[in-house]
DNA sequence: ACCTGAACACCGTTCAAGT
DNA sequence: ACCTGAACACCGTTCAAGT
């Protein structure tokens, strides 16, 4: 990659991130192009749909969640490890508003990592019996996705969502 | 109000109907002005928010719920008949893509009815010790309503909304 | 190769002119 | 009073022209 071309897209990527934060997953692409000082077709070309760009934006948090995942799976109680892990999804979610739509789509290579991730904490924690079988990952981060959208426009989302995350994860308790 | 007026409101509930049915809560308003046969500011007359055009046409379902709700509270079991409810709430929501989001905005007249009948059918499940004290009803309609959000963009939506809410609900459980 | 601004299409909103 | 189409502003997307 050409120098210029890398320059421009560690500048994209860093304004849409402050825009990101600023008005949510729908922030305009021309003010974001404009923001990192450069051309709008750019954006483009670099990030054909926004998708890419969320993803792109969003891409570390998700590194970070996944290792965090990892760690967890060594702790004592399976359950817990489920618990606290999600909620450091939820946390990141609210936090940085759009991360949630980074996960929600389909397509998203970052959902395939963060599920594959979650599958080992469910897994062991249902081998442990502290969460009941039928419950799918699918089920699992559709929820808490859910939690993570329905709060991130409310007053204290954090406050909101760890209430929400109780009940859920209550929910999922065998 | 003028007859031609009282025609053409109601030309635009039947056409933001079927719009919203078939492309979701964000259809295009030009079109449904047009579908309607009606001069596009003549929608702005009549609903000066998309929001009160969604609540427009749900009313009825709304109206139906809070009834349903009224019958509810006579049922013999409080926790069943709060589930059963909710379960109806979901299923307009996902039959009628665009009701959720009539339900989620936060100055709808439409969520203060609903929230009403809700409290009703929450505070007596509770008070017969079928459901968690510390639950409020907005907790119970944040999440309802995310489900009903989450599962109507996937395939089965009711199928998928089903068995989110019985996780749902299982955390609502005393 | 890569970048750019302009052009185009689309949609929401407002307004001056009509009846 | 109420309606209308046109005008405007905004945003996403594409393209011809530049380096």
């Amino acid at each position: 990659m050409r120098a210029d071309a890398q320059r421009n897209y560690d500048r994209l990527v860093a304004a849409a991130r402050s825009a990101f934060a600023e008005q949510g997953a729908d922030a305009a692409l021309d003010d974001i192009a404009q923001r990192a000082g450069v051309g709008n077709a750019t954006l483009y070309r670099h990030f054909p749909t926004r998708q890419a760009l969320l993803e792109a934006v969003f891409r570390d948090h998700i590194d970070a969640l996944c290792h965090r995942a990892g760690e967890l799976t060594a702790a004592p109680s399976p359950g817990a490890a489920l618990k606290e892990w999600l909620g450091e999804v939820i946390a990141y979610g609210s936090a940085e508003r759009g991360l949630a739509a980074a996960l929600g789509e389909d397509g998203s290579s970052c959902r395939a990592a963060v599920f594959e991730a979650a599958q080992g904490l469910l897994t062991r924690a249902q081998e442990a019996g502290e969460v009941r079988r039928e419950v799918s990952v699918g089920q699992v981060f559709k929820l808490v996705n859910a939690v993570a959208l329905v709060t991130e426009t409310e007053p204290d989302p954090a406050g909101q969502a760890a209430g929400l995350l109780d009940l859920v994860f209550h929910g999922l308790a065998a």
